[in-house]
RNA sequence: GACCUCUUGGUCAAGCGGUUAAGACACCGCCCUUUCACGGCGGUAACACGGGUUCGAGUCCCGUAGAGGUCGCCA
């Protein structure tokens, strides 16, 4: 049987790092198989629709490389592919259900509903729907009914029994029937809730391998209740672990963050273990690439954030995902996101970028710190592409390229250089000639001048490099070593730091 | 609180009853080197705990602890 998969976002307005491995997962599930992508937008939630957020998750799909083949923009057999436009077609089995005994109308209004639940709690208990409505009799639904009182259809769970399911990651997991709530099917304005959408839906659209995050896996069993009620067979699960985070926590309602306390009692924003989040202020996969991240890096990273591959290898196209993902490496506890790895990705893939490839991606970075008409931005990428890691590093570091930073004065003093404040000061004293007769102000030649200087004045290379890096950079590290650095900044510049250093130098002495 | 799930180094993770318990990131050291990085070499560091089953358990079973999830007319 063909493969068919399906991504199923709500468009609540971004695409975080956790669905999108999601949706990379499935993607690749169904590409390995040689099967069918879906794209399914659930929608049912009308309050919590964000405008634009369908765009948004289009285009995620699109850069991250992840190709539907059925959709609501690419259309396909199984269409439409918004729940909110299939509104018609739930009605039925929800009827169908209820002429069956699995389902029924429900007239409690929200409010007996919310009291019954502060009961419950002011009790200890944990709230369940009593079945309060199920007892009604045919004509007095009816005429409820008639009388246009508001409803909703509540799935009917057996009192007793068990029900279960069966996933790849998990195994059978099984429940008993009386922990279970008779959720709500459809909603009083008569769409219908995840609940019933995902069983319906997945069910119409021909879903072989159901992948979502494994906050489904405790309602799981009731959907399976609802394949046999309508006599369908149920689709494989596949429930994937959330990517976690360590970071503070903010209560969604209070706005007020989680506290605890330091080592010396005061309050400090409490460090936890929760599940990646926008709105907790972890970044978006769109964020990652506003910042700096490749694709690639983003997408090789997620990979394996939660999956290994069969053999040593680390670094995958999505092409060559395609070719080897599998369900049995997926992980069973929940994944730390590591920013940390996630930059080492980053650098490698940044390294292995075509020279001018990397200048393209730099320059608007370098144009935030740097003015392109007044240094050599292509030398500079050169000396700048093995250091990056994340490209929104880059204007912090050729700054002082602009700008001399102030600086102490022990830079200067380096044990392994051999470099004191004195060496510094004769160091940079006789360079400063050098420097000055160098008539072809290019790399080579400021290298061949002062290298040939060096041994006259009975120094060590490092004695004479590392005060002269250190005199015109500002810094103890730097994109490139001394020469680099002195023919970016050109002749009059290099010339005009030494001689600020020098002076300082001098001064120190002086007291 | 009830129910479900998870638990191998700081992190990602391999392991499918017999291994000196892989590998990667991070960290540390050495080498290379005009800085930092890159690269090369090496190192520290793990089976949550307690009971079973078995000739033998990280691997199977049961408890305990810790963590995560769910308990909405949200998905």
């Amino acid at each position: 049987m063909e493969v068919r998969t399906r991504f199923a976002p709500s468009p609540t307005g971004y695409m975080h790092l956790g669905n999108l491995r999601t949706a990379l997962y499935t993607y690749l599930w169904a590409r390995r198989k040689g099967g069918k992508f879906i794209l399914r937008i659930e929608d049912t939630d009308q309050v919590r629709e964000v405008p634009g957020a369908i765009d948004v998750i289009y285009n995620s799909l699109k850069i991250a490389g992840l190709s539907h083949d059925e959709g609501p923009d690419v259309g396909g057999p199984c269409g439409p592919y918004i729940q909110s436009q299939r509104k018609d077609t739930y009605m039925p089995y929800a009827r169908q259900l209820i002429e069956s005994g699995h389902a029924y109308y429900c007239f409690c209004t929200k409010e007996r509903l919310e009291e019954a639940r502060k009961e419950a709690e002011a009790r200890g208990e944990t709230f369940k729907y009593d079945k309060h409505c199920l007892h009604l009799t045919k004509a007095e639904i009816q005429a409820r009914l008639d009388a246009g009182e508001a409803y909703v259809i509540r799935q009917n769970i057996p009192a007793e029994g068990k029900a279960g399911f069966d996933d790849v990651i998990y195994g059978h997991v099984e429940v008993d029937c009386d922990t279970l709530d008779d959720n709500v099917l459809i909603k009083a304005d008569g769409l219908p809730t995840y609940n019933f959408a995902n069983v319906i839906d997945d069910h119409l659209m021909g879903i072989t391998h159901v992948m979502r995050g494994n906050e489904y896996l405790s309602s799981a069993p009731k959907y399976n209740l609802l394949y046999e009620a309508l006599g369908w067979t149920p689709p494989t699960y596949v429930h994937l672990t959330p990517v976690m985070v360590e970071g503070t926590y903010r209560n969604k309602k209070t706005g007020e963050y989680q506290m605890s306390e330091d080592e010396n009692g005061n309050p400090v924003k409490a460090i936890v273990k929760r599940k990646m989040s926008k709105s907790q202020g972890d970044p978006s996969f769109e964020d990652l690439l506003e910042q700096g991240y490749l694709v690639e890096a983003v997408i090789n990273y997620l990979a394996l954030l939660g999956w290994s591959p069969k053999g040593e290898q680390e670094f995958f196209t999505l092409a060559e995902l395609e070719q080897v993902f599998d369900l049995d490496g997926l992980s069973k506890s929940p994944s730390f996101f590591d920013m940390q790895k996630l930059n080492w990705f980053n650098a490698e893939y940044i390294r292995k970028l075509t020279p001018e490839r990397y200048l393209e991606i730099a320059t608007p970075w370098l144009e935030k710190a740097l003015d392109p008409a007044r240094f050599d931005f292509k030398r500079l990428a050169e000396l700048l592409q093995g250091r990056t890691e994340v490209f929104n590093q880059l204007p912090g570091m050729v700054r002082f390229l602009k700008e001399l930073p102030e600086f102490p004065q022990d830079f200067y003093v380096n044990k392994k250089q051999k470099s004191t404040l004195d060496t510094a000061k004769t160091a940079l004293n006789a360079v400063r000639p050098v420097l000055e007769s160098v008539s072809d102000w290019t790399e080579a030649e400021l290298h061949d001048r002062v290298m040939e200087a060096i041994p006259g004045l009975g120094m060590k290379n490092g004695q004479v490099l590392w005060p002269m890096r250190i005199a015109i950079s500002g810094q103890m590290s730097t994109p490139g070593g001394a020469f680099e650095i002195a023919y970016l900044l050109g002749r009059e510049e290099t010339l005009r730091r030494l001689d600020k250093a020098i002076a300082a130098l001098e001064a120190q002495r002086a007291l």
